[in-house]
DNA sequence: GCAGGTTGGTGTAGCTTCTTCACGATGAGT
DNA sequence: ACTCATCGTGAAGAAGCTACACCAACCTGC
């Protein structure tokens, strides 16, 4: 392997510990809001996109309609959410932030960005432009291949 | 939030994004081995440190003793590593790559590589530095972060 | 040489995330 | 009114993780 293409395996190497880095650093700050990463993201997307029936919530976090029961349970028991009545489908709940939910859910975003400040607030603009460019070639790239991927499986297994 | 700060959180979301990608590629293509993520990471440490007693390897990867004995039960059941007896300790017992685990590491090895080629080797050499610059500064900035946490941790509840 | 504390691994019990399958209740089209 | 699709959930189970208890084997110090 050249030295270019060790330089690269480095480069991913380094993607690979800011995950896990990343990672840790969230699972522990949500633990002292009581919660965990998957109930988070719950919430996070209620927050996105309002009160909304148990199965678009199964769509847009990409997991079966049964675990979603499983996590609003969760949260409904600990206090972030309700489900209210949907007037307009018996068969539905609308799964809602509560007051507490919704306050949590802001602070989330608040460490965000004070996360986001903390590690480029003190970069300078040229290398923080140059780093964001590579990383838009780097995320371009990886959804190619994502897609790639895919349409490969799908060629295999068609569904 | 002035402009320059939403640039920031943007970036951060688009290093969250790239994180969520890469986790779900690693996972899938692991499953195509018979492989979990957390199997997958011990066979790797064991590919780095050779055959070592359970305990080093709860030590390594950071997690109980008693998930490494699931751990290797799992992949001795599906013949990647073996217990082979320490003669130095009769307590302990040495995780040993099979033959098959060797080759599959060796494979992962190879294909984190191709991964590495493909986000990063169609990039111009100057914007590639560029972006493993940027990542270096934030990677330290995260190391700091992470530092102080802890730190302040420890403060608040001495183990 | 042996009592006493330490260490390595695992049984038990439990939580969380996630899945598939089955089923009841409701909604919607003919 | 009948049929079929859809929403949510019970049941069962895989996988990762934890803490606690316990045994066997190791290591000290007398």
């Amino acid at each position: 392997m050249s030295a270019v293409e060790e330089s690269w395996t480095r480069a991913l190497e380094r993607i690979l510990e800011l995950t896990v880095l990343l990672h840790q650093d969230a699972a522990r700050g949500l633990a002292r809001d009581g919660l965990t990463t998957s109930r988070a993201t719950l919430l996070w997307k209620l927050r996105e996109i309002g009160p909304a029936p148990q199965r678009r919530l199964a769509e847009e976090l990409d997991v079966s309609p049964r675990n979603v029961t499983g996590l609003v349970d969760a949260l409904e028991a600990t206090g972030f959410v309700t489900r209210e009545h949907d007037p307009a489908d018996r068969r539905a709940s609308l799964v809602t932030l509560t007051e507490h939910g919704a306050s949590v859910v802001e602070r989330l975003r608040r460490q965000r960005d004070e996360l986001a400040r903390d590690l480029f607030g003190a970069m300078p603009e040229t290398r923080f432009d140059a780093f964001t460019a590579g990383l838009d070639d780097v995320l371009r790239r990886l959804h190619t291949l994502v897609a790639e991927e895919a349409r490969a499986a799908d060629g295999a297994a068609p569904s």
